[in-house]
DNA sequence: ATGCAAATGATAATCAATATCAATATAGGT
DNA sequence: ACCTATATTGATATTGATTATCATTTGCAT
């Protein structure tokens, strides 16, 4: 946690940008969160700190984590954009439950070593990947029995 | 060819929806086509042949499409919605070009083992997953040199 | 303290996709 | 062929997430 404010502090005098309460405040809102979380979500709990804040300060501020390499933005393909934690929390893919929601993180270092030897055969550089793995967790096809 | 229209046919008799010169423009104009194609770009070319036709109506039947197993939605992530071909077209994954978008279709059985085998690590009966690999084309890191 | 560029907050604008709804067209029965 | 019930269409409005705009405020180097 003190890490990464010195890490985001370091970005933005590196890249010439101000160091607001704002920007403090959506920085340890974030780093609070485990789990994923989208803009929105993640506005609806600042409010309550700060209601004088703007959602576009939000939107802007989750982007420049990104930027900063503290967040990583995630799609699971529903029409939201989330973020998870990036630093000191390596890559890895999701498993998604249809039906519930619930997600948890995979990898599997095999999969990821066939990956980039698929790239190569086609002449491809790998510089990343997305994987959704997307199913039926076990909670809800108990329920549905 | 034939064979979709028949699928469609029946798959629009079976569940009460009717046949109409629209649907089957709109059939036959995404057959032609090989590539991943958004409804923008099926509409734009649907309107060369029947300017009279609403986009509203390409959007509805490519989702009908894909609800009559003809269609399959693709979501490289870039915001918007592309369809394939899904009948006599198994499944695939996709690498993608960093720099000029060029995709490939690729399918490793192994990995598709391990994904399997991964949910079921956790619980989760899988039921289908997306995996776009992203990265840098022959071309491309030729052209970058 | 001062000045300038960056940041904020409010709001409007985008953009793909979906909903609404009146007008039209289809399929099945007569 | 004609009716009729209802699915479909096309035009348009709406949604929902995100981004752009812009006047005002603020951080920070001098």
């Amino acid at each position: 946690m003190r890490e990464e404010r010195d890490i985001f502090g370091k970005y933005l005098s590196r890249h010439n940008l101000r160091d607001t309460p704002q920007r403090e405040l959506i920085l340890d809102t974030f780093l609070k969160r485990e789990e994923h979380i989208s803009a929105e979500q993640l506005y609806d709990i600042i409010k309550k700190r700060d209601p004088s804040i703007g959602q576009a300060t939000v939107y802007r501020n989750l982007k420049l984590l990104s930027e900063a390499g503290l967040a990583r933005e995630v799609d699971f393909g529903d029409g939201v954009l989330r973020y998870e934690h990036n630093y000191n929390h390596p890559h890895h893919d999701h498993l998604i439950c249809r039906s519930c929601g619930k997600t948890v993180e995979v990898v599997d270092a095999v999969i990821e070593e066939l990956q980039k030897r698929i790239a190569e055969q086609y002449g491809f550089e790998l510089t990343d990947h997305k994987m959704y793995l997307y199913g039926n967790c076990g909670n809800c096809r108990k329920k549905s029995k």
